[in-house]
RNA sequence: GCGCCCGUAGCUCAGCUGGAUAGAGCGUUCGCCUCCGGAGCGAAAGGUCACAGGUUCGAAUCCUGUCGGGCGUACCA
């Protein structure tokens, strides 16, 4: 398709002299494949639109080839031919396969992302799968285009409240199933003391003192409880990452960043940026705006949140000089990122614009923001189980003799509820609604899924062809060939704007369009050049489709 | 209070860097061939694109203000 519209673009900027002509998509596609709206060209010469495009059709008629132009009033519409779009876009499907899609204009560029990260200790609620479906999404996506992605899970093992964490285990540690059930237990553990510290003003200065033994280095008795909380946490998680086909290039909890925080706030120190402020190293942010100042140290001399993520963006730097380094945080954040990267602006660094924010939308319960200490989460774990259960059910009733159910219960199940995740713009925050996660019609995973395998039947069934394709055949389904002839345009625009959605909306409509297609036309059983020509079509889309899929994490089952 | 984000059909959302009659899904109503998978397909009904100004040949899209909702707002992360 871009070879298509390399030309027609080549030919206005031929015609007019326009430096990059842009085209658009028309309204309807039985417009064309392709529009020139001639506004802006006509405004530049005087004249009328309308008087404008008839004259460029017939000058670009007479420079195009295979290509026709036509002229709608003071739109341009460009129609490929049809025998050769079919030719050509599923050729460069066949010839792709997985490769369709991707391309390497990312090589020698590096991009870091960090994503999911959870904190030890709690469990993966349904609002920790955005951060970690959207970055393992974004990853896939640069890694189509080819960069060097390195994907990092910065673990929430450090901060104050493990310092409350540890003293909890040592005071009632013996209480719970710590090595059995470990999550649930440590969260009890840790609920039950911030309520008993209410009336016992002697726990908050235990857990203060646990902390600051933890930051002082010294490998005692409290950093070896630490150690083990946060062994234990990681194994349970890795459970929900191999379910979600997820998986990171470093697990790195902020603990990893430990002994460079010193070095960190020396060299912002050094920027000369830093101030003291109410007995606290700050740097002052006024120049931004209305923002407050960044705190590096507290009055108690410990670190904080914001200085532990700079000693870690310096340190990636250094280790990966990145070309991008993505967060993929709530929008919850948006302060902190922004002072982060005022920091760095405020030293001078010439990367700082490298570094985003890639803010997603608040996951919320009907009664409000989900609070794990207020008992208010959905846990992660069950979503998946209902999903997989439903998905098993379905199966059972529309499926019965399916070949390991269980597997492909797994694939959907679990497909659904990334798909619905990846679904909407990440800046939109979601309400959560398990019947809506649990509902496989329409615009979800598995009405994808659904189509991939229902192709993937017909493909069984034909068998090979010997015939040479009639593509003449497949003009009522050029508007198909057009929409899987942009694949890679939307891989590409999706990992620049690190907006998974924007495969999900692609899929769902080539899905819904291939859909509508296989109820027309029928492939099998036709003439040899028309079932040939439709076998094509139907086995390119199902290649499209699927490799879509693979970029959101969703399985793309044969059958189900 | 201030800052950031969101506001399109009853509900959930698309709408590309401004361009042709604002599109889907769910829900509602009606229909689908003894034929490739009915997790499907077709059709109907449903919209002052929150509101008011402005920029423009042209605004759901850009700018300003108002209203409504979400989030955040110096020693939590």
């Amino acid at each position: 398709m871009q070879t298509f519209l390399d030309a027609i673009r080549a030919a206005i900027a031929a015609e007019t002299g326009l430096e990059d002509p842009k085209l658009g998509r028309p309204r309807d596609p039985r417009h064309g494949d392709s529009a020139f709206p001639c506004f802006e060209y006509a405004k530049g010469k005087g004249e009328p639109p309308p008087k404008v495009a008839a004259e460029l059709e017939t000058a670009l008629n007479a420079r195009l080839e295979g290509i026709t132009a036509k002229a709608a009033g003071p739109f341009l519409n460009f129609t490929v031919d049809r025998a050769r779009l079919g030719e050509t876009i599923l050729g460069e499907i066949a010839a792709g396969g997985a490769c369709y899609g991707t391309s390497r204009e990312g090589e020698g560029r590096t991009i870091v992302i960090d994503f999911s990260s959870p904190n030890i200790a709690k469990p993966m609620s349904v609002g920790h799968l955005r951060s970690t479906v959207i970055g393992a999404s974004i990853q896939r996506l640069h890694e189509a285009l080819g960069y060097r992605t390195v994907g990092i899970n910065h673990i929430g093992d450090w901060g104050s409240q493990f310092g409350k964490l540890v003293a909890a285990v040592d005071r009632y540690g013996d209480t719970v199933d710590l090595e059995g059930d470990p999550i649930p237990s440590l969260l009890a553990l840790y609920v039950r003391y911030h309520e008993e510290e209410e009336s016992d003003p002697g726990l908050v200065e235990e857990a203060r003192e646990a902390f600051r033994e933890l930051e002082s280095g010294v490998d005692g008795p409290v950093r070896q409880t630490w150690r083990k909380l946060t062994e234990l946490s990681l194994v349970e998680f890795q459970k929900i990452y191999d379910r979600l086909g997820v998986s990171f290039d470093l697990v790195r909890g902020e603990a990893f960043y430990e002994p460079h925080l010193a070095s960190a706030v020396d060299r912002v120190v050094d920027a000369g940026v830093t101030e003291e402020s109410e007995g606290a190293l700050v740097v002052d942010l006024s120049g931004f705006g209305k923002i407050p100042p960044c705190l590096l140290r507290k009055t108690d001399g410990t670190t904080l949140y914001a200085t532990r993520d700079l000693a870690a963006v310096f340190h990636r730097q250094e280790e990966f000089a990145f070309d991008r380094c993505l967060y993929v945080v709530g929008a919850d954040q948006r302060l902190h990122f922004r002072q982060l990267k005022h920091v760095l602006d405020r030293m001078g660094l010439d990367w700082e614009p490298k570094v985003e924010h890639v803010d997603f939308g608040m996951m919320r319960l009907p009664e409000g923001k989900m609070s794990t200490r207020k008992g208010r989460v959905v846990f992660l774990d069950d979503v998946l189980n209902d999903a997989v259960a439903e998905a098993a059910r379905v199966i059972a009733e529309k499926n019965p003799d399916l070949v390991d159910p269980g597997a492909v219960a797994e694939m959907v199940g679990v497909g659904a509820v990334v798909f619905n995740d990846l679904k909407r713009e990440r800046v939109k925050d979601i309400d959560f609604r398990l019947e809506e996660v649990l509902s496989f019609e329409g615009d979800t995973g598995p009405y994808v899924q659904y189509t991939h395998a229902r192709l993937a039947s017909i493909e069984r069934k034909a068998g090979e062809i010997e015939a040479a394709p009639d593509w003449e055949v497949l003009e009522g389904a050029a508007p198909i060939l057009v929409s899987m002839g942009r694949f890679g345009e939307v891989v590409r625009s999706a990992a620049a704007r690190a907006e998974p959605s924007e495969v999900t909306t692609y899929v769902l409509s080539l899905a819904r369009e291939v859909n509508s297609w296989v109820a027309r036309e029928r492939v099998l059983g036709q003439e040899p050049g028309v079932t040939a020509a439709r076998l094509a079509l139907a086995r390119g889309a199902r290649q499209v489709i699927g490799n879509a899929l693979t970029l959101l994490g969703v399985g793309a089952p044969t059958e189900m």
